[in-house]
DNA sequence: AATCTTATTGAAAATGATTTTCAATAAGAA
DNA sequence: TTCTTATTGAAAATCATTTTCAATAAGATT
């Protein structure tokens, strides 16, 4: 018996898969509320943390160190605005005219980031 | 009189401008005692947070909570661990192989993030 | 060089998101 | 139904970062 079904990680995960923002750990608390829902914001946080390690969801912690969780989908990229951190996502159809973006998103800054396990740690982690 | 030279704000920009790791703002304090500069803690935060808004310096956050800070560079990615998450710059010269890279970091997951403004708050900041 | 204005600094306290603790609860195997 | 233990959640703890505010010092002015 090594991971138990619960109305909170339903919750949590469905909640991230309807939605297309990228919700902070305090909105899916809120919507919770909202929809008469039982769970703690405790409990929030640590499903979010174990869906981020089992690569289901990815959290982007902005600027203003609040973290961003959203379900992982392929074929987009982030929008991030310095003002108000809020996260939006862009995806990479066929049609999409990425310079048109560009220019009405005022890109200041870009940043491509690869997530993995750099040489240190491969060599301490002995799975 | 808008802007004043000090040594603390001139050791935060020196010491990003010549590191290529990406330093918390825990680490540069840390300099800055080996090195005997008197600077606060509270200091390097405000100056580390002011010279991301002059845009000479990126903040990136990890899952960890934590800020990492680093000069602006042209033409670079960034590798972050998913275990000790340490950020590491990849330059994108001529000769680089990005297939053995990834090989060799076991990229996990990728996220391109375009910072800017959106149009939201470009309507409410009349500047 | 001396004075003045005010931007900047820094120590302590406050903040706030996130994590830890641990007793109570409930999933699902026996 | 009973039992084992993974999971939950409220309160307290943690910890990076920010705020406060009096002291300091950059550099303009005299």
């Amino acid at each position: 018996m090594v991971n138990r079904n619960t109305k909170q990680k339903e919750f949590v995960l469905n909640n991230l898969k309807n939605r297309f923002d990228h919700p902070t750990s305090q909105k899916i608390y809120n919507d919770a509320q909202k929809q008469g829902i039982k769970i703690g914001q405790v409990s929030i946080y640590r499903i979010l943390n174990n869906l981020v390690k089992e690569g289901l969801v990815c959290k982007i912690v902005t600027k203003d160190n609040v973290a961003h969780f959203d379900f992982v989908r392929k074929n987009h990229i982030h929008l991030v605005c310095n003002n108000c951190n809020q996260i939006f996502d862009k995806n990479l159809g066929n049609d999409d005219n990425l310079t048109e973006l560009i220019n009405e998103f005022n890109i200041s800054m870009q940043d491509v980031i690869l997530y993995g396990i750099c040489k240190n740690c491969k060599n301490k982690i002995v799975k």
